[in-house]
DNA sequence: GCGAACCGAGAAAACGCTTTCTCAGCGGTG
DNA sequence: CACCGCTGAGAAAGCGTTTTCTCGGTTCGC
């Protein structure tokens, strides 16, 4: 009886029939605005009660311009490291009524730029994770993003922060681990060609070898999963490598599980690294040393980003740089040579 | 100059303008209605494509009466199995060109029913992951859900399917597997106490203990993740039983990391079994024997049903009920005396 | 050659809400 | 007692679309 014609759910207007008012005061009734006279407000409040109003949202979003959802493109959520963002992400948008609406790029690179696009307009902000795209493509999508903020990833584009990971310097602590341990050959499982955070992988260990003159780096084809890295045992045995440097964690556990299969000790004759020290990390055998990067925490800051961005606030931090941490487990350890020396 | 006036995006106004026509032929041309001359049609297009028009999404849900969005209530975005859920119902929504929003209760039960109404106001439809909520409460507010699709839950509910994994026969396969290896003394280590799946798993142990009146069944209290594992290996100890029912891989992680730290051997000592086949169990060590769940197939088929209720087409399966499949790996092993019985 | 059916496109209504505008009604003041 | 400011609530104008309604202009049939 109380069946609104068309979309068969109550709004404002039959709230405002029962209750004797105009749909006007019902508004400002439920959005608190205190110009109503308490004894209409309370009258509006049980009709509203009495027939379950809840206001439309998408009305609501119209009229006020906002949707209060947020929206996050991911290459690919099967990847711990992007549900972590995402967790931390949405836990801290939460908290202040905030959803998040995600998109999944699945790692095509030409997606990225379409879920945006796409994303950004259902939402009052976005949180962009898209290794893949071009710096030009980048460059020239981003002002139409905004409020907008990136994550590993930087742009000249004017008031969009990022939120990078310093993987360069992460690689480079690894390898410092490897050589310190008495490793002189080592090998990089790369990650996808074209990915942003691999790029900074290489640059850091340019920078490395610059420093290392007499270590030997191999660098070997990859990807960014288990499959990858578990592929990968032929090539980085042929390498002659006694220390490998994963893409990530997930690469490093797959090559672990290769190696094992081929009755390959690690770290005895061979240590492994990962990167970004994902929940299961340590509960590999042997756990698994990596670079551990505080990534619901990069989420959540993401979120402060966006929010200052939305609110138009001043942000004096316009993005910010992790500095990995060293998480030395027991997949590293001394090079057969150096270990042989101490034993002997 | 050609920024509108409030939102200062470009609208269909302003396309209007340029090609001369009124608003409502530009909706017409973008929306493939052919009563449009051709002539027009392509002057439309040209003055859309030169400004970069893009509909706004929710003039156009307002009007349409739908988002092209569908909801997702979690538990905890921090299980790889409901990140699994939300990775292929994403997947497979996103190819009928729905997007997902995500709403994360944080295992807090009286959030669930808030966050499912908000979510579902502002989508066509929902998914909802909520085994805390009681009976009750959900056959309450089920029916202004719908359309709703449940997950491991069951509603009286008319036109709910329901997808639900069978724990409490894969409970039975492991409680079997592990009787077969020897074991007379088992434990189980629950999950959450009011968890719905946890319900389903107590209810197969009293099935399997009715047909193996002499093996003893130590029923421990729990949690769901890691740490609860962890901390429980004093309990498991003292319960002195050999072969362990964690609720879920993740607590039989927690718990070999535990039973690792006191020097016991698994399966040597003692065989531990997870639940769900979450991709990281097969590269613990030693790996982890558990009832595989397709779970990724799950999150699709939730899509399937999901839309066929908002197609409202016929929907010949409204529901199904998932088998766990039995997946033996390194960390069950024979019993002690078993063991011993059989090396002498 | 004239009315009927038709076609294409503009005008206007609708979607559900917020907010500005407007205007009764009331109390206070000179 | 007339005027003014103020309060509180209804009317109406958006927000950006889609879609129905309407109507001038053709075309067709007889």
């Amino acid at each position: 009886m109380v069946r609104k014609s068309a979309t068969g759910r109550i709004g404002i207007a039959d709230v405002a029939v029962k209750a004797g008012v105009s749909h006007a005061t019902v508004s400002r009734v439920m959005n608190g605005n205190y110009t109503v006279d308490p004894e209409i407000a309370s009258r509006v409040r049980a009709a509203a009660a009495e027939l379950k109003y809840q206001p439309n949202p998408v009305g609501r979003s119209l009229a006020l311009g906002k949707t209060d959802t947020i929206g996050i493109v991911v290459p690919d959520l099967a990847n711990p490291t992007f549900q972590a963002i995402l967790r931390g992400l949405s836990r801290a948008a939460a908290q202040d009524g905030y959803r998040v609406l995600i998109a999944d790029s699945f790692e095509v690179s030409s997606e990225e730029a379409i879920l945006a696009g796409e994303a950004r307009r259902r939402c009052d902000g976005l949180v962009l994770c898209a290794p893949r795209m071009t710096d030009a493509e980048l460059e020239e999508i981003a002002p139409s993003l905004h409020p907008l903020v990136l994550i590993n990833r930087t742009t000249a584009t004017a008031g969009v922060p990022s939120l990078v990971v310093d993987y360069g310097q992460g690689v480079q602590d690894l390898a410092e681990h490897l050589v310190e341990l008495g490793h002189s050959r080592l090998a990089f499982l790369a990650g996808p060609p074209r990915s942003a955070s691999n790029g900074m992988r290489l640059q850091g260990l340019e920078t490395f070898k610059a420093a290392h003159p007499h270590v030997d780096v191999t660098m070997l084809e990859g990807g960014s999963d288990f499959d990858t890295g578990h592929e990968a045992v032929d090539a980085v045995l042929e390498s002659g490598a006694t220390g490998i440097l994963a893409f990530n964690d997930l690469v490093a556990m797959g090559l672990m599980s290769g190696l094992h299969e081929r009755g390959i000790d690690v770290p005895g004759d061979m240590s492994v690294t990962g990167f970004d020290d994902i929940p299961f990390a340590k509960y590999t055998t042997p756990a698994l040393t990596t670079a551990a990067v505080p990534i619901t925490e990069l989420g959540e800051q993401a979120w402060r980003q966006l929010r200052a961005l939305i609110r138009k606030e001043e942000n004096d931090a316009p993005g910010s740089r992790y500095q990995p941490r060293l998480e030395v487990r027991s997949s590293s350890g001394p090079a057969r040579a150096a270990r042989t020396a101490v034993h002997g």
